[in-house]
DNA sequence: ATAATAGTGTCTGTTAGACATTATGCA
DNA sequence: TGCATAATGTCTAACAGACACTATTAT
């Protein structure tokens, strides 16, 4: 049986949602781009997060602030050599990662134009999208499609960005502000800008590696789980 | 590398959350109480959910009306035979459903009581507490749970069970009114109960695969995502 | 000064939860 | 008639969203 791992790798580019494609070196589907994926080296691999971020390493020089299992796919039609079976991630780093993952072979593809990708691609994209909306309407998870830094209003951007639709910008902040994990720097963004300068924050350490929750959801009207 | 599949079979027994167990016929842990699962069997299952139905039918004898996947557990310390993957699912199921299982090799265990559970089956479980429980916070899930017809205050109860925490009442009714997704049938519950008969309700045809979402979940101050 | 965006104060409609009241069957 | 639970009406505090207003920079 085929066990391998596949890795929806997601940024912000363009302004929208943007999926990371590699052209497939071997068949099938030789030349054809693809997401980033690759088979379980058991004596390697500690469990298939560790190939996950293996692949991601090697394959597209990109290590992830953040990466989740989303599911399993299988079945005999997945794949053209036969029953198959993979277990697939989901990725969110900001643009300038995936800008300087070294070898530049990365190719971006508006997450939802990608179509005719090969195998069971497209579902898992699918996948990955619904799954960060959903979790991104009660979550802080966008905070890794930003930099080290940002302002408010850049974060907000990112979050109408990945739900789709404009959020009430009093109600973000004083999300924002009850979720306690954002802390202010003293420099300021400034820029060629000719309007009032933005403040700019950093997440709290405690919140680097962990999603911060609310209760009722940013924008109850909208984003569906 | 050995692939399989295990489920976390969940119904209400005694006033709380319970999962059925399997005691293993063959080594490794042969004799103890384990989750339900085999190996996935390419020739005959279409994929891993088939092969999930096909477990539960074949060795436990249950049919169950919600069957989810839950997340997929690997590494080489799982089983002692080396390096593995399982697919895990969960599934929910009405006490009757259990109870008349045809062959009566189920055991049943306080799912939050179960220790000591061969493999990594302690980790599925919690896992599958987690998901049942952050689930039911906004979704009408628990009603699997229930038989064809129950009542309401019946179906809070069973909420109650699953979130681990009263409801208010009128809150609970309002919602199931605005998910619009029972129907009340026109006989009563009577029986001997010394007060007044509750109403009693099936889901609505369209809802029986599906799930009914609230946009803010009951209880928001509770149960957590 | 003007343009443009950042950031805050305040009002209002909606909603969850508390509490109280009525309804209904059985002992 | 009394008891226990079902079912519903109503009040209130909390909160999301709308709107308006102030703040601050560059041109």
């Amino acid at each position: 049986m085929i066990c391998s791992v596949d890795v929806a790798l997601l940024t912000v580019h363009q302004g929208a949602l943007a999926v990371a494609l590699l052209e497939r070196e071997h068949e099938p589907f030789a030349g054809a781009l693809a997401l980033p994926g690759g088979f379980i080296h058991p004596e390697e691999d500690q469990d298939t997060q560790a190939a996950a971020v293996r692949i991601l390493r090697t394959k597209a020089g990109i290590v992830s602030p953040y990466l989740e299992q989303l599911a399993t796919f299988s079945g005999p039609g997945r794949d053209p050599r036969g029953w198959s079976l993979a277990v697939a991630y989901y990725a969110l780093v900001p643009p300038e990662v995936v800008a300087g993952s070294g070898c530049g072979r990365v190719v971006l593809r508006g997450a939802s134009e990608a179509r005719g990708l090969p195998f069971d691609h497209g579902q898992i994209l699918a996948a990955a999208l619904a799954r960060v909306q959903s979790k991104s309407s009660y979550s802080s998870l966008p905070v890794y499609l930003c930099g080290e830094t940002f302002t408010l209003p850049q974060l907000q951007a990112v979050y109408e960005v990945v739900l789709g639709e404009p959020i009430n910008k009093v109600s973000f902040r004083r999300k924002m502000e009850e979720l306690g994990l954002l802390e202010p720097l003293e420099g300021q963004l400034l820029a060629g800008k000719a309007h009032r300068p933005a403040q700019l924050y950093r997440l709290r350490p405690q919140f680097r590696r962990r999603l911060a929750l609310t209760d009722r959801g940013l924008n109850p009207g909208g984003g569906g789980r």
